[in-house]
DNA sequence: ATCCTCCGTGTAATCGATTCCACGAGGAGG
DNA sequence: CCTCCTCGTGGAATCGATTACACGGAGGAT
């Protein structure tokens, strides 16, 4: 492969001219700046991204760490976060945690290892020791979806509460009253807080929330099932269940249609996450959309604003509610009053 | 950050002692080595992945250029590529071409840029100039799902041949004879083949493909949604509409429900790609899976392979047909003989 | 006792870029 | 005509590692 010193041979100029003449300096004559080119052109010279980041200390490089690639979410998460860095001129490695703490440990040292420029991350767990060391040294970070509490490091998430309660409205609305949730891990944010805003909505409505309606799962399709299914054998099963996510709405799917159930006569699920997906199953799940998008874009920008040694600020988007027919059929009128916006969806 | 230096300070020894104890090279004293060791344990030294690059030139990086990251098929793939590459010491940079040549050429050359040791590309074209130039050029690549006619680079795939002729017995014998296909971009081996595959079937029953049952889609549910709204207006529409890959069946499934039609009593449905979502979709979708896995697994074997300077062979593993209940209801008895092992999956 | 070998270590070159500093030529101003 | 500044350019240091080569000392063979 072609180097710089190739070029400047090529070209009959220094090392330093052909530097000076790609980076756009000015003090380059256009005589030496066409010779460089032409140079470069009969060559295909292409510069050694490996040098130049030792020698700049920059990579242009974002790490980002998430906690589950197969997820449709972070898959689109990913995919948002990609675009926009590549406007902003940064390429991404997405390191796929799985939902392991040794996985994302193994990710984010990687990455540290690879001097990436900044990193963004969606935590597994409460925050690995090489997490934190890494977020003290001042690395630029931010956090995506979830967060570790007392690490100073601006957050970009969904605010969820505010559609959960909306969620609830409409489920008290169809008249039930025993509704139950599949919580994510209590080490993750976004595992507490769904269970918290379920179980605040729950008793607006002087509903309560029994330990039996929760059940612990893990974010992964097969703890939906198994929770769904622990859910099925109690005495009074719940109406509906809530999923805290779309992998595990997936599992309880899967556990009701094993015992020859249907959702939603014979019990009514939602989700937490939309996906494209959701319009397809049978029936169409009802579920709270996160402005995907527009997380991964705030993340990107707050990302590289503390990499120019800026502030970088959190940012907080409201989550919304689509109603499908997994809770049962709307009688087409509205199911509750609600001041914020609630799409009707049906295919 | 602690540079190698200040290790070298630190524990009162020269840097190439320091680089000798880390590497496990053998000529370091027991004494050197543990001095080394404590040194990097207070200092919290990590060895400089770029600095280490740049004078080994090997990068342990391997680079991965899909179609489209959010089409769950290769999402597995990606997933599994990363998991067999991090099993042999390489990270993978994933780029995500979104079925754009422009976009492809972009991420093949910010990979090549960066010194990756090797290149998984799947194209989404006929090979634009920069990859071929690439592989003119001898950077270590191979091709996973689609290829490249007449590029001397090894390619690893799955074949459904034998799979598609199961489908089309599996609807013969449900008594179907109107056959359509959505055909992925000529461009694509995988959109040619599929549709030769699917029309080689079809002759050894005596059934045509006329030009009005092939639609023309590019791998994505938009086009999947149009062209099967074209079917459906066709004065005689066809029975069963057979869509060469899993996001432009779900586009099917759109057109088809957006009409207020039902599957498979209106019209029946069958893809390429086996996904999870195909058992939860109403009704669940008959689909030819491939071993997604697998191929991940195999194309980074082989890269390493042609890294390491060898050969690295051409894998083809067979795809099967998975029977469910979108193209009817089979009555229970098996809908066809077939010397190719069929697996029937009802949720 | 002497010489050779081997072992542990250090010095310095190297990878491919960027960038500071110096230098020569040419133009402007006195 | 001399001085000073500006502009374009080249030489060389630098980033942080790896590694060839040199060297001193210890131990074994004669």
């Amino acid at each position: 492969m072609a180097s710089i010193k190739d070029v400047a041979a090529e070209a009959g100029v220094s090392v330093a001219t052909v530097s000076r003449a790609l980076n756009g300096h000015p003090s380059v004559s256009p005589a030496a700046r066409a010779r460089v080119l032409a140079a470069v052109e009969t060559l295909g010279y292409r510069p050694n991204a490996v040098a130049r980041s030792l020698r700049t200390d920059q990579t242009r490089t974002l790490g980002l760490v998430i906690s589950d690639v197969m997820n449709p979410y972070f898959t689109e998460l990913a995919r948002s976060v990609e675009e926009e860095a590549r406007a902003l001129g940064y390429s991404v490695i997405i390191g796929n945690a799985d939902e392991r703490p040794d996985l994302q440990d193994h990710h984010v040292t990687t990455l540290l290892d690879r001097r990436i420029d900044g990193l963004l991350v969606s935590p597994t767990d409460g925050g690995s020791p090489r997490m934190l060391e890494a977020a003290r040294a001042g690395t630029p970070m931010v956090f995506v979806d979830r967060w570790i509490p007392g690490v100073d490091v601006p957050v970009v998430r969904s605010d969820g509460r505010a559609a959960v309660r909306d969620l609830v409205a409409h489920l008290h609305g169809l008249g039930h009253r025993r509704l139950a949730i599949i919580a994510g891990p209590a080490a993750t944010t976004t595992g507490r807080e769904r269970v918290d805003a379920f179980r605040e909505a729950l008793a607006a409505y002087g509903l309560p929330l029994p330990d039996a309606y929760i059940g612990q799962g893990d974010f992964q399709a097969g703890s939906g099932r198994r929770v769904t299914e622990g859910f099925l054998d109690l005495p009074e099963p719940p109406e509906v269940v809530f999923a805290a996510d779309n992998l595990m709405a997936l599992g309880a799917l899967d556990a009701v249609r094993a015992r020859g159930l249907r959702v939603p006569e014979d019990i009514g699920l939602a989700a937490f996450d939309d996906i494209p997906w959701f319009l397809h199953t049978g029936p169409p799940v009802t579920a709270i959309a996160q402005p995907t998008r527009d997380l991964g874009r705030a993340a990107v920008r707050a990302l590289v604003e503390r990499i120019a040694g800026r502030a970088g600020a959190s940012v907080t988007l409201p989550a919304r509610l689509v109603v499908r027919r997994s809770c049962g059929e709307p009688d087409g009128t509205t199911p509750h009053q609600s001041p914020s916006p609630v799409r009707r969806s049906t295919p």
